[in-house]
DNA sequence: TTGCTTGCAAAGTTTTTGCAGGCGC
DNA sequence: GCGCCTGCAAAAACTTTGCAAGCAA
């Protein structure tokens, strides 16, 4: 982490509370990718009076200063990474776990994008959806 | 088109109607990925008893056929895309605009996840995030 | 005729907004 | 103390569901 969350959120104008640190750890903890009921779900032991609303407020905070990334990965609901590398993500399409995919070269395709079309390209985000191998050993035993 | 839309809806046990013909044309005519929203209202003229639920229906029906792929580029609705081949996508942050992007080299990805997780791959979906042509147009004259 | 399909309305899900009280600074 | 922040509730946006009437086969 090149700079904290309390620096970061003060230096954008915001003020630290409780609930901002509370969101950023949850998603710093884990790698199940999480949506905000999951966030929220996970938070309501150590803070039982944080609302879904804060949780929702907050990672838009957090987004905005660079700390999460926000992932579509073909659901219902958003989920949020606090690994704001560039990497892909993989779905199970059985369980719906989504897992980190490092590694994928994926440099020259800014090149050939400036090159097929007009855009000025800012950003990018990888799919890749198949079945995990817990998924896997369950369907063989059918 | 291997097999066309009527044949293939009746071999799966569907049948054939005005409201499944309509929806299916508005989305092979068009290159907007356009949402279920946009299908309907296009619709309106021609079709003024076609209800959104409607839409919804039948796009379900017609991606469970492989007629069309659903798309997720980080909006609150999916886009629908009836171009089922295997081509990336890129949407304007600006204007929200989304095109085609093809010709990118995927292929050695399909290896490199079998190598990197324990997931068998059944599909793939990439988004390209950048200003579109008119948009960086407008933001020059300010 | 049979039963899938439509279209309306209602409900469900996820996310956003409004606002009064509370807290960071 | 000032003004942003929280948490509740209500609303908004998108999608799904239930059901009576209608149409494909």
């Amino acid at each position: 982490m090149v700079q904290n969350i309390t620096e970061l959120l003060r230096s954008n104008g915001f003020k630290v509370t409780p609930q901002r640190l509370a969101v950023y750890e949850a998603l710093a903890n884990t790698k199940e990718h999480p949506n905000a009921e999951m966030i929220f779900n996970g938070l309501q032991a150590t803070y039982p009076t944080m609302s879904l609303a804060t949780v929702y407020k907050t990672i838009d905070i957090l987004h905005e200063i660079g700390l999460v990334q926000i992932l579509n990965a073909g659901e219902d609901s958003f989920r949020y990474d606090a690994d704001v590398s560039e990497h892909a993500h993989i779905r199970c399409v059985e369980c719906g776990r989504v897992d980190d995919v490092f590694d994928l070269d994926t440099a020259k395709f800014n090149e050939q994008i400036q090159q097929n079309t007009k855009y000025r390209l800012v950003g990018q985000q990888f799919y890749f959806y198949g079945v995990c191998a817990d998924c896997q050993k369950t369907s063989e035993t059918h």
